[in-house]
Parts: C-alpha cells; structure tokens; sequence
DNA sequence: TATCGCATCTAGT
DNA sequence: ACTAGATGCGATA
C-alpha cells in the first residue's frame, strides 16, 4: 500500500489516496500523518489524479477507479457495497433506508438504530468519494458528516456538483 | 476486552 | 418550532 496527494477544488484541499494492486484502498479529505511510503508509479498517480480531478470538474459522473475493499469486512463491507452498487450519481438516500436495503439490520427492530449504525459505518467508510457517502442524508435534512466544520461543507459541495443542492452564492466550483 | 462517542430518530412540549 | 432522551454499534487503545 503506497500513498499519493491527489489536488482538489474541496474546502478541505487536497485527498490522501492509498492504493494498492487490487485498486484504491483509502481515501481521506484530511492529510494524513506521515510515515506511509508514497506512490511512486507514475501512470499510477496520472490516473488517479486523472480521474478525480474530472469527476470534480463535472467532465464526467463515473469516477472508474476499482476499489480495494479489504480494509472493511462483515456488515461494515456489506452496507459499503451496497451504497456503492444502488446509489447513481446525483441521487441521494436516507440513513434509515440505506440500512433496510443493505439487509443487514433485519434483527434490529428499536427505531433509529439501525440509522445510527449506518451513520457511524459511514464515518469510518475508508474510501469516501469512492463509495459515495456524501449521498446519505438524514431524514429531515443533510445529515452529518465526518471532520467537523470543514467535513460538513465538503458534503454540501459534492451533493452541489451533483446538482442535488441549489448553488450557493460562494459556489465556487463547475457549472 | 473495556471504554468512548456518536454522520439518527421519534415523541413530547 | 424546538429540545431531549433512547440505545447499541464500531472504533480505538
């Protein structure tokens, strides 16, 4: 596993990519600490840096990178996989109705709780972006978002560049 | 293995 | 419209 710093228009700056031979096993809105080997395959990076960079620009709704799940198992994978898989771009889903479809919880009967499950799965989602956490939202609103302050404003961003959210007036991103 | 912190929801003022 | 409480999972050390 080697790492890379891919730019980004985000109000959080630049993304840590992690990857590996199976494909991208780790993103981060955040810097990493150091002390991780850094890519050094330069097609590689090319790639990735490719490919981010336009799915940020809006030249394209597919990110086309293969994922390497291996960093998550059991029903973390399974809820993962299955927002992966169901939901397209520009389209968002609840916390609640991600857990029934993921069919994970089905034992989970007490209201809410299988919600705050997922949203807490989501916080550790190793591969944001990727897998698209930023279109699960609450049922009343935008829901949550990991990294604090910054974290929130990057959720908003993506679901704006995914033509979910009206623009705002320090929009400053494609369209 | 023990502890901590919730990316929610629903109900009750 | 707003506030508070329920409640058990996953992550971290």
């Amino acid at each position: 596993m080697s790492w890379l710093t891919v730019p980004t228009p985000l109000p959080s700056g630049p993304m840590e990519i992690a990857v590996t031979p199976l494909g991208v096993a780790s993103a981060g809105y955040v810097r990493r600490e150091g002390g991780t080997p850094p890519c050094t395959d330069e097609p590689k990076i090319r790639a990735v840096t490719e490919r981010i960079g336009a799915y940020l620009a809006g030249r394209t709704r597919e990110l086309g990178l293969p994922i390497d799940w291996s960093l998550s198992s059991g029903p973390h994978r399974a809820v993962l996989e299955t927002l992966w898989r169901e939901v397209p771009y520009g389209r968002t889903i609840t916390y609640g109705e991600l857990a029934a479809r993921s069919g994970v919880f089905e034992d989970i009967t007490e209201p809410g709780l299988a919600a705050r499950t997922v949203g807490q799965m989501m916080a550790a989602n190793p591969v944001p972006l990727l897998v698209p956490c930023h279109r699960v939202v609450a049922a009343d609103g935008i829901g949550g978002f990991g990294g604090g302050r910054v974290g929130i404003e990057v959720k908003r961003w993506l679901l704006t560049l995914e033509g979910v959210l009206e623009p705002t007036l320090d929009w400053d991103g494609p369209l």
